[in-house]
DNA sequence: CGCGATTTGTGCACGCCTTCACAAGCGCCT
DNA sequence: AGGCGCTTGTGAAGGCGTGCACAAATCGCG
């Protein structure tokens, strides 16, 4: 109950994955599950899901594989899922809009209680049941609610001072989608989603790509075989 | 004009980064700025970002620091950005449309060309200036306006399919948002972003810090002093 | 009851990435 | 012209993560 195995940062990363992967395949009927059956599905190689999984203990049996249904409740319980964790979102333009409506959240456990916005036009608007208020109630709210993730999705410029409402309001960890980097407490958690930069990786490599072949005469019959989604 | 550096994966994904930063800076007037500087606003240790820009080449002068738009041109070149790259989205739900009129996308240099949707209703919708097409309309498409990119926001269970065409049709980068993992073959990049598992890293994070303060009495007084976000 | 097939859990080596620490280089001031 | 302070670029060391390969363990069957 206390005392956490200390995971590597790359394990932790991976666990959402293998429970996504897991649910896919309970849904599918199966019972147990191998290494190198889950590997497939989460799209990894199999030693590496072993050692992952061995860092949570034994969960295992040797010679027949995962118990499904055992190895779900030892993910969400060491991902702290079994617990539901009240979210709130700020910025309620394009994205915050999307987000606040994102089936993926609310089927994985997370509920999103309060959003926010400065701007007064939003402010009374009702999406997914929920009224957006004002960013002022942010603090009060969120020790009210006892919010634990805020999520940012507000222009860059407004980012950092949303950021430090929530540290105040007791907030420690931040999902920020807003291209900037945030200064916060160190017992604070932030992770950054910036989707303009996942495109500019894309081009590097579509460059570095283009720079390879000569000069290709275009596009050439792409191959053909691919094989074996996740189990659908 | 080929004969790439091959910059370590690592570097790639820290390059757009350091970009944004070093467009803050230059609007803010600057006209050089050092390693230390670029590094606080881009949130990295001063000697990564050395060692990464001197992947790139020798682009700063000792003594004063690397010249803001010079860098910037040469990391736009490395990256690609000086050349428009089509993209396409496929899957116009919640998410799709968010992304269709992201401001993050236009900004730096991405263009959505055109849109993709199998449901019969949102075919012929007009966002953002473009006209819903429907998905078979994909692999023709795509070729005649020379997409490199595919964006998927579909459901998972679409996403395998929506790739296979993407792939024929020659598309050589993805950019999925589907929580599924997509078989493409080698010379096809894909990257992954899915948002929930964002929010159950940081659940972990949560739970384990819970399980670390014994009964701290509920939340204390956050800590205070937060200083020097990106410049602004 | 024992044996073989199967699969987990892990010791080990390798490679990538990070970080420190410092020499080399550049500009400015006297 | 010379020296001094500042900053880059990089060699080397350390840490982390990955993947191979195999010993240990379990089940099923004869």
């Amino acid at each position: 109950m206390s005392a956490f195995p200390d995971l590597p940062e790359a394990t932790i990363a991976r666990l959402p994955e293998y429970l996504r992967a897991l649910h896919n395949l309970g849904e599918g009927g199966a019972d147990t599950i191998s290494s190198e059956g889950l590997a497939a599905a989460a799209g990894v190689n199999s030693a590496k899901l072993r050692k992952d999984l061995s860092h949570l203990g034994s969960y295992g049996t040797r010679g027949v594989g995962y118990d499904v249904t055992l190895l779900i409740e030892q993910i969400e319980y060491v991902l702290g899922l079994d617990q539901r964790r009240a979210v709130c979102l700020v910025g309620l333009g394009n994205l915050g809009h999307a987000l606040a409506g994102y089936d993926g959240f609310a089927s994985r456990g997370f509920k999103i209680v309060a959003l926010f916005d400065a701007d007064e036009a939003k402010v009374g608007e009702q999406i997914q049941g929920l009224v957006v208020r004002h960013i002022e109630e942010l603090g009060r709210v969120a020790v009210e609610e006892n919010i634990a993730i805020g999520v940012i999705a507000t222009p860059a410029r407004a980012a950092q001072a949303v950021a430090d409402v929530l540290v105040d309001a007791g907030v420690t960890s931040i999902l920020n989608f807003a291209p900037c980097v945030l200064s916060v407490p160190a017992n604070v958690d932030v992770r950054k989603v910036d989707l303009a930069i996942e495109l500019q990786i894309l081009s590097f490599h579509e460059h570095r790509k283009a720079s390879l072949t000569a000069l290709p005469g275009g596009r050439s019959a792409a191959a053909a075989g691919n094989q074996e989604a996740v189990g659908s």
